[in-house]
DNA sequence: GGCCTGGCTTAGCCTTACCAGAGTCAGCTA
DNA sequence: TAGCTGACTCTGGTAAGGCTAAGCCAGGCC
């Protein structure tokens, strides 16, 4: 069921990117506000309302995840209308969903009845997305047939 | 970029499973307690050790966790040793491995100069693995060529 | 019988995350 | 000029998550 990865009892953890990731992202809000981002929300109010999170909350994440470089601040404004400002998804942030997907993915299969609200589907295609762990040569791997191994350290 | 994932701005997120996700394993420690299944840990004090945490937080999260069923608990004994307790994955904690990987992939990328320091590579073929949204025709997918779809309620 | 080890729990405390409610400020519209 | 709206900030409070340090208990070992 759950594979023995582990390659040799005693490595020690740190510099690990999962442990960093978590760093920038620890709160459920900052999911939240990156789910909402995803979905195509770029402005203030509509972050914290969808997200069902406070203004203060929505406003200290919102500063943290552009300092962190995942989304980016800009003013625009429309034709009649005063400037504003809409956040929008960098590199960096966009790189994020696919553990986003799966996590929705995980939430659709176990922690709902219905398969969740909602679906991706692929553009061009129409067909149903998924989240997969693929090797190289294009084989799909389970959690059991993996192997764990501490990168050699280049530089 | 960021692909306009939206299909039509006003649809309330409730029922969201990314949020149910998140309400399961909200927090730092529960993410690192999963790295560290993942990584075959299976003793109390090695969860706590490894993850870094107090013993405390390890007791708490480990709780919950089998509460939730993604971990179980179960007695075992080594052959001139007293009983013990082991924490295992279930099949429920171990389809969270996708999520735990799209972080791990996106902090080798974002948040280290050298790739990080854990490679997953196929047992079979011995391949490096990634984590891809990919559709069911096979098509490998950016977060731009993503259309959303609220799922018919079927039931 | 006393010691040690693994697997916890308890106590006391600090910090962070979050909330509600109210206030601010700039700029456009009327 | 007054009002409205968007994008915040400020205040004051609760609760959750975290820590260290210490304690507890069962069972095997010496």
């Amino acid at each position: 069921m759950t594979g023995a990865l582990d390659p040799r009892g005693a490595w020690a953890a740190d510099r690990c990117t999962i442990a960093k990731a978590l760093d920038v992202v620890s709160t459920r809000s900052a999911f939240l506000i990156l789910r909402e981002a995803f979905y195509g929300t770029t402005r203030f109010d509509d972050f914290a309302a969808r997200a069902r999170i406070s203004e203060p909350v929505a406003a200290a994440r919102l500063r943290e995840l552009v300092q962190e470089g995942l989304l980016e601040r800009e003013d625009y404004r429309e034709p009649r209308q005063r400037t504003r400002q809409r956040y929008r998804l960098t590199a960096k942030g966009a790189d994020l969903f696919p553990a986003l997907a799966a996590l929705m993915q995980w939430g659709d299969r176990w922690l709902d009845n219905r398969g969740g609200p909602v679906e991706l589907r692929h553009r061009d295609c129409g067909e149903p997305v998924a989240v997969e762990l693929r090797c190289a040569a294009g084989h799909v791997i389970g959690t059991n047939e993996l192997d764990l191994a501490r990168r050699p350290r280049r530089r």
